[in-house]
DNA sequence: CCATAAAATTGGTGTCACTGCAATTTGGGT
DNA sequence: ACCCAAATTGCAGTGACACCAATTTTATGG
């Protein structure tokens, strides 16, 4: 019932090419690692790599889709009583107290955006990321508060509370990339989430407020 | 002065290409037409339309760059005593009234749409798009309101209006795509215009304005 | 233990966007 | 007519990815 030998294997394989994939794409830069070399460092074929991601980027993403999923958690599990907007507002917070990865609030953050930013494919790649999120939540929002498909505020609120949590991410990864200490930053980042969420709560406020 | 033959070859050759470029993608779709085929169509060599076009969706962008640049338009002609918002809310009420390209208001959006959305390509770039001209105008923004590079007000209200002009968009084309006239349409839009603006309004309604 | 099905891996061949370069054509100025 | 620079071309790659036909591995029922 566990795990068979067939299954472990293909796990292990899979796990094997992503983490010597990004060992060098950390080493050299996404654009400059071929999928070829990839394929024979792991030592399989290059068919074999495509069988498990199926385009380059996956291999550098993989894993990002978990972030995805995290806005709906956060909708879903707001307080009896509170509004989108302040749920969001909490969570965030909440993120830059623990570091969360999910916002690139964590230490090797700077590390994975200059890898980003090297290679317009991966930036293309985090955009789309960023879209699917927007989508997902948006359907979330639209389900829990029964609106109709003709109702923009779903998908206004979904767009502006994403883009306000993007930016907070983008605020504190340039930060980061300067150089300086997350404890420098924190005070500042929690600052400007507290305006940032200032500028939504007048407008946005009671949506989706429980009970 | 005027036009030398070499000007006028190289502007009549360049024309051409995307004209037949164009034609084609509405013909096959973007993905079924290859490069190649375009230079056949349009007896040039490929490296010639690379010399134009530095890339394959460049051909089907091409004029898209011009609507990058009205976001700054708009907020630089606002009049006196009008705040940021207010000056795009009555922009996009005039676009609707005008059915300005810009914002995808007008007849043709729907054609374009289709062939956009059947090419992951052509959505990436159309996202791009999307993104520089929220640098553009939050660039502007900054400037105008001479804020200092941490506030980060000027990325969030020039991301809130422009996500709010795209959802808007995505709107009228939608039930465009699903085949309805204009006259259906306009209504609905300008009331979805009024609220989504109602909801920034009480959040950011004082910033930039004038005097 | 073995035959055999099903799945995983491979090699090969092809397409297409895009690059770099060297050779050639063409328009403009003298 | 002559020369330079820009425009155009051909040619030879490279790298991501698709498609397909072997071939190897693992799972399974007898």
């Amino acid at each position: 019932m566990g795990e068979g030998l067939r299954e472990r294997k293909k796990r292990e394989t899979r796990e094997r090419i992503a983490d010597i994939a990004m060992g060098l794409f950390m080493a050299k830069g996404f654009d400059n690692v071929t999928v070829a070399e990839v394929a024979r460092a792991a030592d399989v074929s290059v068919n074999t790599v495509f069988n498990y991601f199926s385009t380059k980027e996956d291999l550098f993403a993989d894993r990002q889709h978990l972030a995805v999923d995290h806005p709906v958690r956060v909708l879903r599990e707001r307080e009896p009583g509170e509004s989108v907007v302040r749920a969001f507002r909490r969570d965030v917070l909440h993120a830059i107290d623990t570091q969360d990865w999910r916002y690139g609030f964590n230490l090797g953050t700077d590390v994975f955006a200059r890898i980003v930013d090297a290679s317009p494919a991966l930036v293309a790649r985090m955009r789309e990321v960023h879209e699917q999120r927007e989508k997902v939540l948006t359907r979330a929002l639209a389900d829990e508060l029964g609106a109709d498909s003709d109702d923009l505020r779903p998908r206004l609120v979904a767009a502006h509370i994403l883009t306000t949590a993007r930016l907070l991410t983008d605020y504190s990864v340039s930060r980061r990339l300067a150089g300086e200490e997350w404890e420098s930053i924190e005070p500042d980042l929690r600052a400007q989430a507290e305006k940032a969420f200032d500028l939504l709560e007048p407008g946005l406020g009671d949506y989706g407020r429980r009970r």
